[in-house]
DNA sequence: GACGACTGCTTACAACTGTAGTAACATTCT
DNA sequence: AGAATGTTACTACAGTTGTAAGCAGTCGTC
């Protein structure tokens, strides 16, 4: 029932900026990427339209311009490629997946034991005993 | 150096028979899908010619219709996806995109142990002990 | 040997993407 | 007030994608 929105990369990284930022005008978004990108801010604006277009963003009148504000969450948003990713690529079979990800990603021993520390969780939780 | 193909998601359907297949006409790889797909005979030719556009198959003549062949190895592809999708969605942060497979991710036990294994030989490696 | 099935070649076509440019009005600076 | 700047609305345009259709040659069958 929910709408599902497919948010292109590009546009994705306008997501990220007022995911982050909670709500912004276009001059805020455009600023927040003039350092990581080399978008013309005219790029900008018609990327935010096109994500106004799409539901993913809504666009209130502030004074004669727009403030912007996210209207998906991100881990839904998140949650949604991950899946087309592991459809497509892994077959749905998201234990190939981590695995490939573990051998082929650097990652630090700190972030390893955390990873082992939730699937220990995980094993637990498999079991019986708890309610 | 070597040639950067990007695959589309209903590309990818059609390299997955001949990945598996290793080499096929256009009619193998139709009957291939017929049970799993619903695509006209017609798209799944054009997504033949197209993947041999791109350099990702060989068409080699055999009378009067081609054999197939993939001229990429799935795991580069499945490398370059993977490394697209990390970046896009997690930041290039493997650590996120592993724990977040993890936490939301059907998983049996067998494979969290299978996981935790390789979590942990990884931990050695990264010893200084090991050449 | 004519006919229908199969095959490749060419074309179609709309939606989505990346990447802007123009027009027109608002605002701000001098 | 006039000029420079900012802002939205509309337009552009080629490449990719999904999803085929039409035409013409070939092959196997009756």
């Amino acid at each position: 029932m929910s709408k599902l929105i497919q948010i292109s990369d590009a546009e994705w990284v306008v997501m990220e900026v007022l995911w982050r930022a909670g709500s912004a005008t276009a001059a805020d978004v455009i600023a927040g990427l003039a350092d990581s990108s080399d978008w013309n801010h005219r790029t900008i604006r018609t990327l935010l339209t096109r994500l106004v277009d799409k539901g993913a963003l809504e666009a209130r009148t502030a004074g004669h311009r727009y403030v912007y504000r996210p209207l998906v969450r991100r881990d839904k948003c998140v949650r949604l490629e991950s899946r087309t990713f592991l459809d497509k690529v892994f077959g749905g079979d998201a234990a190939e997946l981590l695995l490939h990800f573990a051998r082929n990603s650097k990652i630090t021993p700190k972030q390893i034991k955390r990873l082992r520390q939730l699937l220990d969780e995980k094993l637990l939780e498999g079991d019986s005993s708890t309610s």
